[in-house]
DNA sequence: TAGATAATGTTACATCATCACTTTTCCTGA
DNA sequence: TCAGGAAAAGTGATGATGTAACATTATCTA
């Protein structure tokens, strides 16, 4: 049940492997799917993979820099639906904002969990989530295809903190 | 668990009624709360309850007809806020639209049904989801506020037709 | 009825996302 | 190895969504 790395790692841990693991799994991934891993993509990617929090698109524009210049947001764009097709990047619809995936693709129980006060995001997942949405929609003659679940609170970090600053 | 009317009503149904009911429901909740339903909130409410699915709100700023002009979108915005905050309207952040809330206020195992054909928006609501979520959340460490679950698929009206037309 | 508070009116602007079209890069097979 | 086609990138414009700031008007309360 619960295997796997904590979802919300530690403030500080090995950032750089992270982002070399999240890089190896993206290049696999086009691998199998015969898909180019191309430098445009590969790079925001990796700003996400840093960043480590939902960035916005044109977060991801600001923070490009790319031979010098600015990529237009199409590029952006462009980018970020090739990764979410493969499943390397998820959007988080509450807040406009797209996270690199930590875990393996898809599943069908996959939740975020959203700090509203320093934006890390946890990806998790359970198959009882899953069952419940499935059967929720199927109680109401609805044929499922996919689900947004965001999840907002506070991480374990930022628990202690009490107010609404930030 | 399943008492109620049925999450997606029959194509034809008592609308005027159903508009009817949402608007009381909404001045019970004001005179409760002791908030105004002012004209414009009113209206906006009005408009979302009659039309019974996700509009965006530069939608809801063309269908209005307020005195003869349009308002600006601060004035929709305004009331869709107000009436967010109380739970008389709900945000479907997967689509950037909102809806009219069709039941009682904000359980914590609200879930909304979106088809992506007709555009149909059910809101759902089921203790079990709430356990789930709660104990996903718990099991990260992670305090729970406020979640946005959204159920992507096809109505019970449009499963029959396939294809992905509309 | 004065003063405080809430809501509205109005303009401008910030942010998020896509379209249409051209050019370049890369892959494939003769 | 190079022609031809497909995929990706480059570029400019524009559409769609959401807020900020501040003046004005309506409503409540003492």
């Amino acid at each position: 049940m619960s295997a796997g790395p904590p979802p919300f790692p530690p403030r500080r841990h090995d950032h750089a492997a992270c982002i070399a693991a999240g890089l190896a799994r993206a290049e696999e991934t086009c691998r199998i799917g015969r898909e180019r891993l191309t430098e445009n993509r590969r790079a925001v990617l990796e700003l996400l993979l840093a960043g480590h929090r939902p960035l916005g698109a044109y977060e991801i524009v600001e923070r490009f820099d790319w031979r010098g210049r600015r990529p237009a947001p199409t590029q952006i764009y462009r980018a970020l639906s090739f990764l979410e097709s493969l499943g390397l990047v998820h959007r988080i619809a509450s807040r406009n904002a797209y996270v690199a995936c930590s875990g393996p693709g898809e599943g069908h129980g996959t939740a975020f969990l959203v700090c509203e006060r320093c934006e890390a995001v946890a990806e998790v997942d359970g198959a009882r989530l899953g069952r419940v949405v499935h059967d929720l929609a199927g109680a109401s003659g609805f044929e499922l295809r996919t689900h947004v679940l965001e999840v907002v609170g506070r991480c374990p970090e930022c628990v202690p903190a009490g107010g609404v600053e930030a």
